[in-house]
DNA sequence: AACACGGGGGC
DNA sequence: GCCCCAGTGTT
């Protein structure tokens, strides 16, 4: 074994080698997943961003769905932005349902529906970045071009002992240049399906089965141990705690709502009045120096929804609390800006965070 | 270069 | 409860 610039390379290593046992073993264990027994760059494309922070077996179901829903890039386009997200619901990282409708619209108004065919022109499309452009150019067009994703920054690590921070600018030039060299320039789209699946399937995160790798001969960290530490990433990670106060105004069975908008989380989806405060707040009386709360409770009633909730995303923390305000049917109200009212049958088209589907179902509201 | 963006699964 | 999973866009 001798030492490139800055990772292994095994004695003997022969590129044409290392591609055809790859091939062989993605031949006998990969999984028969739907999306790749098409060449369909609509059908890979909306499989990719799917599965972009998604696990297969979360995402499949709503591959299927979406492709009920919109068949083709044309179907999408046409959407409304508001049910593509009702679609996604429960998927997470919201913006890329807005992503990918946005640029639907923009492949149907100026490609005449036709995806462009190379990852330099893929990349220049909205939601699609290095990894998603090089996937669906090799998928669906058969460019020689490697598409890296978390499980391939793995093998690659692992196996040829890359000690960089994969997160970082610098580490991912080092794992493109090498990628560069593995790729099969005859048959791009079963290479980097097949390293993409040998990194879900095989080369996993935590205690990978290397007795069974047909790469243990060669493998740097297998050799050296180090499976649990590599791949490198550097993660600073705070968390931002936040006490959220959901205020569901309710009058003659209707709810007010509204979309979030902004650079907050969840922005397109749907939620109640809320007030957010820097510490715990017990109860609304903690908060009257808030003029729209105080205007909706001269006439509201208020009662308390005696649980509290956790939802935990990425980079944040919420610690939620829910109220009722009722208003009896008579009443005028002067709702927060940007609110209106929603029947039940209504607010289950809404695209909403799981928080507040979980919150309606548990109210028996949907 | 740093930060923001959801949600689920394993143990 | 604590750990893991990580592409893309914005600033």
């Amino acid at each position: 074994m001798h030492i490139s610039e800055n990772y292994m390379v095994p004695d003997h290593f022969q590129v044409i080698d290392f591609n055809k046992k790859l091939k062989s073993w993605y031949l006998k264990n990969h999984r028969p997943l739907l999306w790749r027994q098409t060449n369909d760059p609509y059908k890979i494309w909306l499989s990719e961003i799917i599965l972009q922070q998604t696990r297969v077996a979360q995402g499949t179901p709503y591959y299927e769905k979406f492709l009920l829903n919109y068949p083709t890039v044309f179907d999408l386009a046409k959407a409304d932005e508001r049910d593509v997200l009702r679609l996604w619901q429960g998927l997470g990282y919201y913006s890329r349902a807005r992503n990918m409708h946005f640029t639907a619209r923009q492949i149907v108004g100026e490609f005449e529906g036709k995806f462009p065919e190379t990852a330099a022109q893929l990349s220049k499309l909205k939601g699609l970045g290095h990894y998603t452009a090089a996937a669906i150019a090799s998928f669906a067009f058969g460019e020689a071009v490697a598409a890296i994703d978390g499980n391939v920054y793995r093998v690659m690590s692992r196996i040829f002992g890359i000690q960089s921070d994969m997160l970082s600018n610098e580490g991912k030039k080092e794992f493109a240049a090498l990628a560069k060299e593995l790729v099969s320039l005859d048959d791009p789209a079963t290479y980097n399906q097949a390293m993409i699946e040998f990194g879900a399937i095989q080369c996993v995160p935590v205690s990978p089965d290397c007795k069974i790798c047909p790469f243990n001969d060669i493998c740097f960290a297998y050799e050296f141990k180090m499976q649990s530490q590599l791949p490198v990433k550097v993660k600073k990670l705070t968390v931002r705690h936040r006490s959220l106060h959901y205020f569901l105004i309710r009058k003659n069975d209707e709810l007010a709502m509204r979309e979030r908008l902004g650079r907050d989380i969840w922005k397109g989806l749907y939620d109640f009045y809320l007030l957010e405060s820097e510490t715990a707040v017990n109860s609304p009386d903690d908060m009257d120096d808030e003029p729209i709360l105080r205007v909706l409770l001269k006439k509201g009633r208020i009662s308390e929804i005696p649980r509290l909730y956790t939802h935990i995303l990425t980079h944040q923390r919420l610690n939620v609390r829910f109220w009722w305000i009722d208003f009896q049917p008579g009443d005028t109200i002067d709702l927060p800006p940007g609110m209106a009212f929603y029947t039940k049958e209504q607010i289950e088209i809404l695209p909403k965070p799981i928080l507040i589907d979980t919150l309606l179902k548990e109210e028996n509201y949907l």
